[in-house]
Order: C-alpha cells, then sequence, then structure tokens
DNA sequence: TTGAAAGCGATACCAG
DNA sequence: CTGGTATCGCTTTCAA
C-alpha cells in the first residue's frame, strides 16, 4: 500500500502538504491541492489509519458495551449508534458485559487498552463510585439508562418511574383494582424506578398493595412463567398484571393461554419496553414504549460533541416513556 | 501514560527487553523478568495497543459486517464471535450492510481502512465475483450463510436447502398435501435454496406444486401478513404452511388469527431460523433450528486459525439444519 | 501557503 | 539472553 510518502514525491510535495489536503484542515493552494489528489488516486493511496491514531493521539474509535449483544433491546441500540458514528467517520468497538460487575470492569478496561476516544456505556452492576472515579479519571464516556448522581450531564435516560406510572394507570383507569406486578432483579435500578411508579400509580387512586401480587423475576421470559405460576398460585384474586418488561409478559401470556386465562377478559397484560417482538404475542401486546433508538442517537451525539467537538445543540438527557395500547388490556 | 521507555529505565534494562516481557515471545532470564514487572506495576504499564499495530502491523481488530444489527439472528451472532475473539484478546468493529450492494461494498472497504486484520462478512448483495476478487486481493475474510464457488474454504454455511426439505416434509409426514409457501425475496441465496428443498420435498412425495399457492415475501413480519392474506384471496385450499422464515410466519399467525383460522388444526405453520422469540408466538411455532451461534463460533475461529495461527483443528463449513417441533403443526 | 523535522510508542532485526 | 537502532506512516509545531 502506498504510503504518505510515495504521494508527496509523486506530487513533488513536502509530506505536511499531503497531510494538509487528507485532513483538509489548513487551506492549501487549490493547484497544489489537485496535484495532491491526483497522485492519490494514481497511486490508489488510502490513509494508514493506525499510524494516524498514533500520530494525532486519535483512534476514531468508540466502545460501547452493553450488557448482551443478543436480544431485541440491544441491537436497535447498536444499530443507531453504529449508523450515528459511521455516517461521521467513527468506528464502533462493541463488548457485552454480562451484567456481572467484573466483566463489566473488565470491559471497560479492555475497551480502554483499545484506545477508544469515548465508551458509550449500558452497566448494571458497577457500583456509582465506580462510574464517578472513571469519570474524574477523564475518560469520556456516557452512560445509558442510569442516572448517577454526581455525573448527571453524562447520563441518557428513560424516566422509568414515569413509565411504571403510566402502565399502572392505564389499568387503574380500566377499573382494575387487583393488579398484580411481576418486577426485574430489584438490584436493578430500572427495576425499582418501575416499580416505584406503579406503588404511586396504585397510592394516587387510593388502592392498597397486596404484597401477595407482588414477585421479583428475571427481565426474561422465565421469569414471566415463574411470575405468573407464582402469583396464581398464591390464591389472592387479580384481574391484571403489570410486567417489568415484555419478555416476561410474554411468558406470562404463555402462561395464560396454558391455564385457559382469557386475555385480555380474565387477565389484562401490560409490559414495558415495546421491544420489535411486543406484537408477535397473542394477544399483542399493550406495553410502555422505550424510545431505545433515540437514546442511542442521542448518546452517540454526546460524543460526537464532548470528544470530537461536533456542533451539536441539544442534547436531551431524559427521556419520556410512552404508552402503547394493543389487544392484551 | 507511562510509556515503554520509562519502563526500561525504571527496571535498567533495555526496550527490546521490556518489549520481550510483555509479549512472552524469547525467553528471558527469569530475574530480569520480575524486574520489569515490577517496572510496569509501580508505572502502571498499559502497553499502548495502537503503537504496537502500527510497530507489528497488527491492529488486533476483526471486523464484522452483518445486514442489520438488529433483529434475533444477527444479536445471537454477534454475540457469539464477540465472545470467542475477546478471548483471546482480539475485538470486533461492527458494521452494518443494510442489504444494499453499495452499503456492503462501502463498509467492506470502511472496515479494510480500520485496519482490520480480518473480516467475517454476512453479506447478500455484493456478487460472487466481487467476493472472489476480494479474496484475491488477500484479504482474509469468511463469509457466513453463503456458498461461494471458488472460495469455497471461506464459507461457513447452513444447508438451507436441506432445511427447506426437513420443514415441507414434516407437513407432508403429517398428511399435509395441499402447502402454501411464502418465500423470502427471492433474489436472496438463502430464499432460493429453502424453497428448492420445499420442491424436492414435494417432489419426492409425489405432490404436484400449486403456483397459486406460492408468495414471495421480505423475510419480515409484513412479508407472512401479506403473504397469507394474498394466498387466502387466490381461493386454492391448503391446509398447512412454509415460511421462509420465522418472522414471516409470526405476520402469518397473526393473520390467521385475526380470519379466525385456528392452529394447527386448519392450518399447520412452519417457520425457519428457530430466532430467540420463535416461542412467543401462539401456539408455538414449530421451525427449522439455525445454529447460528455455533456457525458465528465457527467463523471466528477461522479467523483465529488463518490469520493468527491459533491451533484451531476442525473446522466446519456446513452446518446441518433440525427440525424443532413445537404447536404449530 | 508550504517545508523540515521532531515525535507518537511500540516491534524486530542484527549484533554481541 | 540482552542491547542498540531502524522503522512503522502519519501529525504537528516551527520557520520560512
Amino acid at each position: 500500500m502506498a504510503t504518505i510518502y510515495e504521494v508527496s514525491k509523486l506530487a513533488g510535495v513536502s509530506l505536511a502538504t499531503v497531510s494538509r489536503v487528507i485532513n483538509n484542515t489548513v487551506p492549501v493552494r487549490e493547484a497544489t491541492k489537485l496535484k495532491v489528489e491526483a497522485a492519490m488516486r494514481e497511486l490508489g493511496y488510502r490513509p494508514n489509519s493506525v499510524a494516524q491514531s498514533l500520530a494525532s493521539n486519535r483512534s476514531n474509535s468508540i466502545g460501547i458495551l452493553v450488557s448482551e449483544l443478543g436480544g431485541p433491546f440491544y441491537g436497535e441500540l447498536l444499530s443507531r449508534i453504529e449508523a450515528e458514528f459511521r455516517a461521521a467517520g467513527k468506528h464502533v468497538i462493541i463488548a457485552a458485559g454480562h451484567s456481572d460487575a467484573a466483566l463489566e470492569r473488565d470491559s471497560i478496561e479492555f475497551l480502554q487498552s483499545r484506545s477508544c476516544d469515548g465508551l458509550i456505556l449500558h452497566v448494571e452492576s458497577v457500583d456509582d463510585e465506580y462510574l464517578c472515579k472513571l469519570a474524574e479519571s477523564g475518560l469520556p464516556f456516557v452512560l445509558i439508562n442510569r442516572m448517577v448522581e454526581g455525573i448527571a450531564d453524562r447520563c441518557v435516560t428513560l424516566d422509568n418511574e414515569r413509565g411504571g406510572y403510566l402502565a399502572t394507570e392505564h389499568l387503574l383507569q380500566q377499573g382494575h383494582r387487583d393488579i398484580a406486578y411481576i418486577a426485574g432483579p430489584m438490584w436493578k435500578h430500572d427495576s425499582q424506578e418501575r416499580y416505584k411508579g406503579h406503588q404511586d400509580a396504585l397510592k394516587d387512586f387510593g388502592v392498597a398493595e397486596n404484597p401477595a401480587l407482588f414477585f421479583e423475576g428475571d427481565f426474561q421470559e422465565t421469569g414471566g412463567v415463574n411470575g405468573l405460576n407464582h402469583l396464581l398460585k398464591q390464591g389472592a384474586p387479580f384481574s391484571a398484571l403489570v410486567c417489568g418488561n415484555d419478555e416476561m409478559a410474554s411468558g406470562a401470556i404463555t402462561v395464560a393461554h396454558e391455564v385457559g386465562l382469557e386475555i385480555p377478559e380474565q387477565l389484562a397484560v401490560i409490559g414495558f419496553d415495546n421491544i420489535n417482538f411486543s406484537h408477535y404475542t397473542y394477544p399483542k401486546l399493550t406495553t410502555i414504549d422505550y424510545p431505545v433508538a433515540e437514546i442511542g442517537q442521542m448518546a452517540a451525539r454526546w460524543i460526537l460533541k464532548r470528544v470530537y467537538h461536533r456542533p451539536i445543540d441539544e442534547l436531551k438527557a431524559v427521556f419520556t416513556p410512552e404508552l402503547i395500547v394493543r389487544d392484551s388490556t
């Protein structure tokens, strides 16, 4: 592969000048520019990005850490982030943290060792303190779906509490009073927040919470399966079910079919996230929309602005969820 | 950040020696090694991967090009590939080709410009010739889900034809004779192959194909929706439906519910791929398993072996699909 | 607007 | 086993 040196020789200019037209940073006389471009074309020259990185101390790569690469949620997130950076000539390095603190820390180090210019983090297990220290270390990063005090300006989140409220409010407005709840793992921030919203809604409607109608699941389909089975066994009657996310709602729906519960006539079910597949269920799932693509885009823009100083004005930090009514409620 | 130079000074050895203990390539006396390691620890030294890449002409990065980052299929693929490389200390750069020839070519160039050591490609639109030329250019890459003559040793594929056969055979064995087919876009290789398998199965059972029972969809849910609607309108009776993939099967099932067709009593439905969500449907979808994770792993190993000369023996090229019987047939 | 030259932080070959 | 040193390909002052 041709180097910048050969281009400069062929064009009869200095290395520096070639570099200038490549990066088109400092004005170069039109004639010179054309000569250089002709030389580049003739040699089929393509800049060596590694050398560029070494010299400029910029890798043009952004590390993305998510819990899982599979799953409907992260796919959409990555998709949007990649598109955004690709358009800006940057590239994306991915890693999975699997909701494990050690792995998450590991991945962050890994990404750093790859000299990423910035990081987009979706971490659930490392604690706030670690993240604050990381911020102090000077590493540029944005946090997705998590609000950490002290570094709030790096957080792009969804108002999960509001979402939880909306879900339960919807059921209450439909007249339901005995509402069961299958939560995600309660050590996860978003699980807690969503549940908090649920409780607030109950309170606002003057409905007392029944502990027998609560189950802590795992955000997976099995959580919904086990959850509904458990709740039914308790014997406490309920006409509606709120699930911490769509996967669990899907599991619950499966159980409902098995035990012959009509949805929504005998049991109304609502999910959370509005994943791509929430309309695969039968009946189609009513849920709370998580604008994951927009959040990904916003995170990407944060990096573009803060790290690469691109002129980007509005940087929205907190997104508001929306109720999507389908057939399951 | 400390450099190798500072480490060498502190340890009282040469640059070269430090490099040796980092890469632990050539034997170094134990005592020296300890000194160097102590120095590295004291300085909190971490090698600069960009400098390493420039000097060694190896970036330790692998480019992955898939059609979409979203969707259940690619998520699993990426997940396994990332895990495999991560364990080997390599990292993964991702790009999306969106089934568009220009974009696919673009992405490949982009990945090359990022000096990836190797590429894993899931491309649908660029032609065979382009890929053969690319292979000649010396770029190491593996092809996923596509068999190209001339570079067969770089292909990791599923026997789609066999899968198509299995699906239809299953229905035939259950006594169905009027079997409708909703295909993926017929310009895609896998669509053709799956359909070919379907035809072969019909032939083997002495069943004539009815053109009125064929519909070309788009591999999306809407393809299934439009497909079944179209087929029903044709008026030709059929008791079973083969779909080119699970997404379309899901769409078809939705329509079946809407028009009051009992599944599987009045209409048996079978999909293809066994995506994560194929059991979200009601009834749970019978389908053909696409071992996407294994295929991803195999592709990663191909790279590990061919590019990084890791000792890996078995390199399986063609995977065999399996029938997964659930409730929809 | 252009050129010269000093790095950037490693690797790897050649001696010793 | 260890050291010296050329190199990798480009960016970036500093001068002119």
